[in-house]
DNA sequence: AATTTTCTTAACCAATTGGTAAGTCGATAC
DNA sequence: GTATCGACTTACCAATTGGTTAAGAAAATT
């Protein structure tokens, strides 16, 4: 019997030191970009060497593959699938309300992805170019559906995704922006809530829908 | 009598240069960030000799502060101030208009903004704090008295703000996504008009104005 | 207890990069 | 003709940075 006491010992101080690594290399990403963040930068975020730092990750562009990857997850996960069944109404409610939350919640994930595309998505083209782009084409086609059912007006699916996509992306990216306009120090609870209401008024009364 | 044959020689070849260089940069710092843009590759792609660069401009943060400054003009510009004897349907379907063709005339100028505000708007904080949190709140008065007299829907101002910006800027910003994912290589004349057709009549819609 | 594996660190190096010093060159002014 | 000034260039350096090596400390396994 191996491992009884304690669980998992081994591997566990690694998946930790991977963890604050990957955390404090986003944060320098996002506040340094690729080239602005320096291993000794995120190492000491991490509170650790920077030996250290390069013994669990190969090199500095290994470390942002892995928070790209990391943060594409997290696209992935919080994205909330669109249930056909639901109508048009309860889908563009739950879509608004997933990419809100997300935005409120991981702003930096927003953040990392939004500086790759807008200097070219060297790192992500494939991802648009196979995954997003089939993403897409489904949701319009299903709207598409409901418009020609006559459930919704007849607005351009595809543009109405990227409404969505901006409208609700734009409160994680220009965070700063937004609190130094309201004159606050940072978001509360019930901006969040005040947002998805917003935004879920405006685009369903847009589509017809309210 | 001096210059007279040929009108303002001295200081022709410097304007000339020094926005070579401007442009160059603005590209250069778009793609690679302000860390990752080098001296030498500014120089580059503005065909000139680096020290050239560096004759023009006392050093690499002067330039990223020029290039600043030259995309803050365009933005005061192409922003088109509201005129309130107009109406909130005028007024939303000019201010749509007039930050779309922005969008698709200056991207890179919504590019480097962009990511400045990405990283926390160092450089821009204070033109946040005072202008244009002064702007905001000027319109947003405007709104709520058209609101108040029953001329439009009951919808949050700042928000209605935000998502005019958000909604037209995402086709600068994420210009690379959208092509990727609509399988275009580059956008053409019709999209401008498209997408302002498209903001416009969702916005409009929300704000109970169609 | 011995050994093997994992983790941590100091010291170092080659390459890049921002910036400078010191000048050349050509045109205009006097 | 020569002094001046803007335009341009070469050669160079100090500092930073990504990454390596090699060796020691700690943990896990036997």
């Amino acid at each position: 019997m191996t491992n009884n006491n304690k669980v998992k010992k081994t591997g566990n101080i690694r998946a930790k030191s991977q963890l604050k690594i990957l955390t404090a290399a986003t944060t320098e990403f996002v506040l340094q970009g690729y080239k602005g963040a320096t291993v000794q930068s995120i190492a000491d975020r991490a509170g650790l060497p920077k030996a250290n730092i390069l013994y669990y990750f190969k090199n500095k562009e290994n470390i942002y593959h892995a928070v790209l990857e990391h943060t594409l997850e997290m696209w992935d996960e919080g994205i909330g699938d669109i249930d056909p069944s639901e109508g048009p109404k309860a889908a563009i409610e739950k879509f608004i309300d997933a990419k809100v939350r997300m935005s409120f919640n991981h702003p930096e994930a927003s953040k990392i992805y939004a500086m790759e595309i807008i200097q070219g998505a060297q790192h992500l083209k494939e991802f648009a170019r196979t995954y997003q782009r089939q993403w897409v084409r489904e949701k319009a086609k299903l709207f598409q559906q409901w418009i020609d059912n006559g459930e919704m007006a007849a607005v351009d699916p595809v543009h109405l995704i990227f409404l969505i996509w901006s409208s609700t992306q734009h409160y994680a990216d220009f965070e700063t922006q937004i609190l130094t306009i309201m004159n606050r120090a940072e978001y509360e609870q019930d901006d969040v809530e005040q947002v998805i209401a917003f935004l879920s008024q405006m685009i369903l009364r847009g589509c017809g829908l309210a």
